[in-house]
DNA sequence: CGCGAGATTGAGTTCTCTCAACTTCTGTGG
DNA sequence: CCACAGAAGTTGAGAGAACTCAATCTCGCG
């Protein structure tokens, strides 16, 4: 019964065929002001061909960079998502992941290095931005600058909302919850269902970035689905009633 | 022993005696790019008089902000120490601790409310800007823009940092230390001894911050203490050798 | 079709939580 | 300065949650 519909919804299945990606909408996109033309004394300059490159595509478990790398790009995914990992103690450890919209690493704006490496989990396509030439027209230009701002700005609440939400929860399965969430309110912020979205992460992933067993993520993933606040299909899910789960996370964030 | 040198250490001792508390220096506090005075045109102008409100005194236990509120102050802590608390599911939950030097909420400047409270560990003093009038005075020049922007951005890194430092630990053990040693950086980067400082919050707000009970903090920090990792007193708590307790935790941070 | 990665399930162990008693510290009023 | 009350810190014992280990199942891919 489910899986009918799911055939043209990107979220279910951005990248999955080998021809062409369902690309995200341009505005949607966290750099969506940075690569809008600018205004300046009655002309209109678009200096997004100088320092964007669009749509690089890297495959399933590539590399997109390493911990440790010099930090000279910005990514924003146009399709597809991945995961930020770091090595602690000699083992990978996962930090965070990334959906279609969203900024890979901001922060390596004002840092030299990565401080993480990021791994694709499926076939994606990546928008890059050189760094230098970013920070050097937007010191030229005050319209940049100003919209460089709005972008870090919105990243910085957004780090902090995510941080509060998985932060804040005691239990485990109310910290998977709150996980899915995040995840749903990042989708409804790409443009995307907010109640039907694919995980494309694996369980130990997940299980990792919470800092749980892969196993508990398992149990705990069939303890909600049996109290109706999720439905879990291997990779398909789907939020019956938002807010029971919103509810039971004790956040209202949609 | 302890304790014979403590008396003029302000990291140690802010704001304990009723008369003078030890301000921080303003060129280690994060909002120094700002309260800077900027050069325009040849000439030097001081805007800070016109938003600042400095060392604004508040008295241990009182709320600064509340979750909720309009948000149109940015603080800054000259001295003192604050926690962050948000209402959960009808109980209060501690998110973060902000220290002399460090800015409280940085993430109302593009949020019109607060998103948690904040609530005085001690007497403390706090520096206080206009959001509004910061906002228009870095539209006009883009000099403090670009301050601004360093600001944001360099507080962005920090958020991130602390949040993979407590994210990726697995072992309640591992993740108390880490909690520890962001403190440790963190006094770093306010000029304080970052090998000996004081704990200002209870066990109880550590505990809810860490999302573990209070008895757990309290029998990890003794395993911590017998493996010599952290000699802990009371309030007072010293690292005796700060590369063993990274190693523990697993990330290079100091 | 068979391989291998990922997902799932069960059983036993370990760790953390809860509850309750008790001690220590701190601030206030006499 | 002392006494007292309330808050914070500490300790022990039993219950519950999560982890580990191992076996099995499933699905996508070559």
């Amino acid at each position: 019964m489910a899986g009918s519909h799911s055939k043209d919804d990107p979220a279910l299945n951005s990248a999955t065929k080998k021809t062409e990606p369902k690309y995200v909408a341009c505005d949607v996109c966290r750099l969506s002001p940075i690569c809008s033309p600018v205004n300046v004394g009655g002309h209109t300059y678009d200096f997004t061909g100088k320092m964007v490159n669009r749509r690089h595509y890297f495959k399933k478990g590539e590399l997109i960079f390493q911990q440790g790398g010099q930090a000279t790009l910005i990514y924003a995914i146009s399709a597809g998502s991945l995961k930020l990992i770091a090595d602690v103690k000699g083992s990978e450890r996962v930090i965070d992941f990334r959906i279609p919209g969203e900024l890979v690493d901001i922060c390596s704006l004002n840092e030299g290095i990565y401080s993480y490496s990021a791994q694709a989990l499926e076939d994606i396509y990546l928008c890059e931005i050189g760094k230098e030439t970013l920070n050097d027209i937007a010191s030229q230009i005050p319209e940049v600058q100003g919209r460089l701002m709005k972008v870090v700005s919105q990243e910085l609440t957004n780090i902090q909302k995510s941080s509060m939400l998985l932060h804040g929860n005691v239990g485990s399965e109310e910290k998977i919850a709150a996980f899915i969430l995040n995840l749903a309110w990042r989708y409804l912020n790409s443009g995307y269902s907010c109640t039907e979205f694919k995980l494309n992460m694996t369980r130990t992933d997940i299980a990792d970035y919470l800092g749980l067993s892969k196993e508990t993520v398992i149990r705990l993933f069939k303890k909600l689905q049996h109290n109706n606040l999720l439905k879990i299909n291997g990779k398909k899910l789907s939020i019956p009633n938002i807010d029971e789960l919103q509810k039971f996370v004790g956040i209202e964030l949609i």
